[in-house]
DNA sequence: CCATTTACTGACCATCGGTTAGTTTTTGGA
DNA sequence: TCCAAAAACTAACCGATGGTCAGTAAATGG
C-alpha cells in the first residue's frame, strides 16, 4: 500500500514539527514553566491534537531531549575523530563536552534535567528503550577507549575501565551543572573563573588516571 | 512585654510544626508532586494559614532544606573531628557525605534539588542570606584544610585550595546524585557495585591531589 | 455512494498555587 | 467589666494547567 506509507511518513513529519515547537518552548522556559498549550500554539495545533502524537508532557520532553543527546554525541564524536592517542581523545572528549555546555546551554540543561529529575515514563516505552540502547552503546565505546589506554600503558593498570568511564562522566556532569548554576556567584565572591577551575580539574583528573 | 515574647515563641513553634509536616510530604513525593494543600492537611491547618507563615511553596521547601543541610553539616563535622591529619579528614569528609546520602536519601535529594533547580526565591530573603552565609563559612573551613595540607606537604603544591575544594564538592555531588538515580540499573547492566565505584573514585582523587 | 478510518478541535474536568473577605479568639486599656 | 484593636485562622474563590471526551470534517476504499 503506497498510501498508508505516505500517511505514516506525514505523521512522522508532523511529529517532528511538534518536537520543533516543543524545543523552542522548553528551551526557553524549562520543563516546569512550559505549558502544553503554549507548545500547541507554536506548533499551530490544538492541545488535544498534541495528545494524539505524544501521550504526556513528559513524553514530549523526552523526545526533545533525545534529539539534544543526538546532537551532543555527534559533536563529541567529531571532536574525538580529529585527534590520535588515548589521552588526546579523552581530552578532546572533555573539551567537546564543555564546549557543548557553553554553546548549547539549553540542550545541556534539558539533558541534565531529564537525568536527575524523576520522570514517571514507562521504562518499556519505545523511546526509552531506544535511548537506553544508544547510551549503552556509547558507554561501551568509552570503556573500550580506556581499556586501550591501559594496554598502551598510558593509563594506570589498577584502574577498572568501567569505573573510570562512569566516574569521569559523573564528575564532568556534576562539574558542568554546578558551574552553570553558581558561575556568576563564583566569580564575584570567590574570584575564581570557570576556565581556571576547568584547568585544575584536568590537572587533578589526568594526574589521577595517568600512569606514573 | 512578656506576652509578645511568648507569642513570638509560639509562632516560631507553629512554624516548626509546619516544617515538620512539609518535610514528611516533600520527602515522600518530592517538590513537584507535593501540594501545599497536602502539607496543610498533615500540619492540621488550612492552606490559607500556611501562607501566613510561609509566603510560597518554594519558601516552605527552602526551610525544609535548610534544616536538612544543618543535619548534614553536623554529621560531617562530627566525622571529621574524630580523626587527625589532613588526608584523614578529607577521607572522613567524603565518607560522611556518602553515608549521609545512603542513610538520608530524602534529605540529600532535597538538597540537591534545591541546588540544581532554578528557584525564584528573593536573593535578599532573610533565609536565603542566612543560608549563603553558612555555606560560605563552611567552604572557607574546607579551603583552610586543603591549604594546611599543602603547608604540611601532603597535597601537591601546584593546586589552588579554592579550586580543589570546589572540584571535590562538584565531583562528589555529581557522583552521589547520579548514583542515586542509576544505582539499580548500574548493578544489573554493568555489574558494577556502588562500593567498588566509590573505592575507585577515592583512588583517582587521592592520586590526583596527593603529593608524589 | 457510503461506512470506516484518520486528523483534528472546542469545551470540559480535576488539581494546584495563591488570594480574599470574613470569622473567631486573644489582648490590653478605660 | 466592656470593647476596640490585633492576632489566628479559614471557607470560598481565582486563574492556570495537564489531560480527556464528544463530536466534526475530510480522506479512503470497497
Amino acid at each position: 500500500m503506497g498510501i498508508s506509507e505516505r500517511r505514516e511518513r506525514e505523521r512522522e513529519r508532523r511529529k517532528n514539527e511538534i518536537i520543533d515547537a516543543a524545543e523552542k518552548v522548553f528551551f526557553k522556559n524549562g520543563f516546569e514553566s512550559s505549558s502544553v498549550e503554549k507548545v500547541a500554539e507554536v506548533a499551530e495545533y490544538s492541545k488535544a491534537t498534541l495528545y494524539l502524537y505524544f501521550s504526556s508532557k513528559e513524553e514530549l520532553y523526552f523526545a526533545v531531549c533525545q534529539r539534544a543527546e543526538g546532537k551532543l554525541f555527534k559533536e563529541v564524536d567529531k571532536a574525538i575523530s580529529k585527534v590520535e592517542g588515548t589521552f588526546e581523545k579523552i581530552k578532546a572528549f572533555l573539551n567537546a563536552f564543555v564546549e557543548f555546555q557553553q554553546k548549547n546551554t539549553d540542550h545541556f540543561n534539558a539533558l541534565f534535567y531529564l537525568q536527575t529529575h524523576p520522570f514517571s515514563l514507562d521504562p518499556n516505552h519505545e523511546l526509552v528503550i531506544e535511548n537506553r540502547r544508544r547510551d549503552q552503546k556509547y558507554l561501551n565505546s568509552w570503556i573500550e577507549l580506556i581499556d586501550q589506554g591501559k594496554r598502551e600503558g598510558v593509563i594506570r593498570e589498577n584502574l577498572n575501565p568501567i569505573h573510570t568511564v562512569l566516574l569521569i562522566w559523573m564528575q564532568l556532569s556534576g562539574f558542568l551543572k554546578i558551574m552553570s548554576v553558581v558561575q556568576p556567584h563564583l566569580e564575584k565572591e570567590l574570584t575564581c573563573s570557570k576556565d581556571k577551575l576547568l584547568e585544575e580539574y584536568y590537572k587533578i583528573l589526568f594526574h589521577g588516571i595517568k600512569r606514573d
